[in-house]
DNA sequence: TATGAATGAGTCTTCATTCAT
DNA sequence: TATGAATGAAGACTCATTCAT
């Protein structure tokens, strides 16, 4: 079979698997099983076990960072607001069609090899810090409150990251992902925006 | 030796290991040698590993719970901002004195039986329920913007979970408590409160 | 307390659940919490696990041998016949009224040391010799048939095993033990004698 | 290895250990130390030491199965006497010649799960009841006394069984089977066929 | 005598990884 | 590439026995 087809049957029925179960819980055998494969060639494509979770999370890092534009604050262009949140939209829905996915993100994997836990953590840092820019960028405009940007970026994460878990939690699958995108953005825009600001973007 | 401080010794080391390493990657090992104990001993004081761990996850939200002081609206009281920044401030105490014990709270531990996950979930959507139902009486008293408190709720948890992490992540020793409270809980009540209320409550 | 007493509470108890579980599933733990002793306690009155189960299995090894009369065959004494029955019911009212005691008898306690089986070994050993001796002695008389008396032996003493086995197997409280005793002999006598004498000892 | 070869292998060390030591007392480590492998292979043929020993006991019932012919009376056939002769020779040999599984037989497991007492229970039972049936039909027919069927089929069970201890214990290697059977044989038949029988059968 | 906390060797079992075919 | 039998380190847990009080 080809290389490249059998290396996404393997990861896609380990994503499954992982999401659902953890990464503890989830043994070689269940996802050779899963993926309809014998034990060795598990390792023909993959290192170790480690390795296949990892490049898991890297795929959906990567697949966050292809649903996040930047926003487009030359004239003529959208809203800032309807921009975000189209970004936002964009996020959950791809974590919420994407649950196995999504629990990686939001559990990690407690307790494996150090690094592992980095690069979770170094993926939320690097987007607090994007976040942290933006928002001190909008203090020099004056359209944000002069408070610590780094924890209202964090806040910011914070906040759509426990809806997320929430959202996993009670597993209605049919869900208003923009509403509640909307909200999300109009808490965080209404606390960390000027008052003016916030007003203009209420409408 | 006293069966009292036996049982706080063995506690106090695994929530350490815990902590650091996560549950998987504490063995029973790892904590008897800890702790200086045999291995049988900690057999005497714990029916198995998961009872440890559930003691020590248990033992966590009974602290937090006495932590948070309902807050007094009778008049001459202080302020509910202010009271709140108590409750928040004490939290953030609690947890960051602790640290094994905060990432044990949050990052749980996934892949362990069922009901442990279940246990986390369950503090965290009691802790939600209390919260939705003070911002709907707020919304009731004309307080609160006319959004799902719902989701305002689960917002206001996640902006603390994530400070938090940061927190752990960060390991810096020496941070201004009160002022990362004051600023989370100035996001949150310019995100939720009515403009208003929100004008008021600043100062 | 007596000392004397508390040997026999602990042995009472012990035999109980040896009878019950049999020896490895009996632990020292069940032992103690039966007699209500602390565990130290026990060890100061048996050496070891091993030393409590062998005395039970002497004591009644004891108590079989006092239940058996030697025939007395002296003119003017009672039928043989009925002094062997008078014997066999004695033992099986014995241990059928002592069903702890019966099953380490029936069972023993395989995997023990070594030793621990050859005593059981030994006390049929011996028992096979008596009766093979009382048989050889009929033979000479005329009254036993010509054949291999150890064999013989082996057979009544297994017939006797067997439906005690039985016994315990069904559990029946209410057992007409004379009749039962009286059926073995019946076919043991018309086995093994001679067929006059059978016909004799029939009625 | 060809898998149904190491299959046997492992249960042929096993039952070895078993029926030399019992089950308790042979461990893991011990079966794959006689087997030669290592500890994971154990478990990829068996699913727990229960299992092992509860597939040989299986074996050896189903051998004893295969050695016991049903009785064909029909004219011109044997005699009933040398058809039970050569079954009651073949199962004395297949146990002699299989020590291990023979103790396995007569001891059985003390103390293992309930269940596998019983299965061992069950097998005894069967067999009486097998032959109570025989019994009960020959007393129609004349042939048997007319006493309890029930425990003449324990009784005539209980004679191999504790002979076959005997043979256990004296570990004689060289012993007159045939003989033995017969003289068995003998004893059951003029314990309970009726005195016209016996003397026919007898000859 | 009596206690019961402490011990640690020993047991079963799992599972990621290797390697000969 | 693909297979799957084999490996063995490592894990959780038990329980008879000891010993300081």
């Amino acid at each position: 079979m080809d290389s490249r087809l059998r290396r996404k049957q393997i990861l896609k029925n380990a994503a499954v698997l992982f999401g659902q179960y953890g990464y503890h819980a989830t043994s070689i055998t269940d996802i050779i099983e899963a993926a309809g494969i014998a034990r060795g060639t598990f390792y023909l494509y993959f290192h170790n076990k480690r390795a296949i979770f990892e490049e898991l999370l890297d795929r959906l890092v990567v697949q966050i960072r292809e649903r996040i534009r930047v926003v487009d604050v030359s004239p003529g262009a959208r809203s800032a607001k309807a921009q975000l949140q189209d970004n936002l939209v964009g996020v959950l829905e791809l974590l919420t069609e994407n649950r196995p996915l999504l629990s990686i993100l939001l559990e990690g994997a407690v307790g494996l090899d150090k690094g592992f836990d980095e690069k979770l953590s170094d993926f939320y840092q690097r987007l607090a810090a994007t976040i942290e820019g933006s928002l001190t960028l909008g203090q020099k405009m004056g359209l944000v409150r002069d408070r610590d940007t780094r924890i209202a970026a964090l806040a910011g994460i914070g906040m759509v990251k426990e809806v997320l878990h929430s959202l996993l939690r009670n597993d209605s699958r049919v869900v208003d992902l923009p509403g509640i995108a909307a909200q999300l953005l109009d808490i965080f825009s209404y606390g960390v925006l000027t008052n003016d600001t916030t007003i203009m973007t209420q409408k």
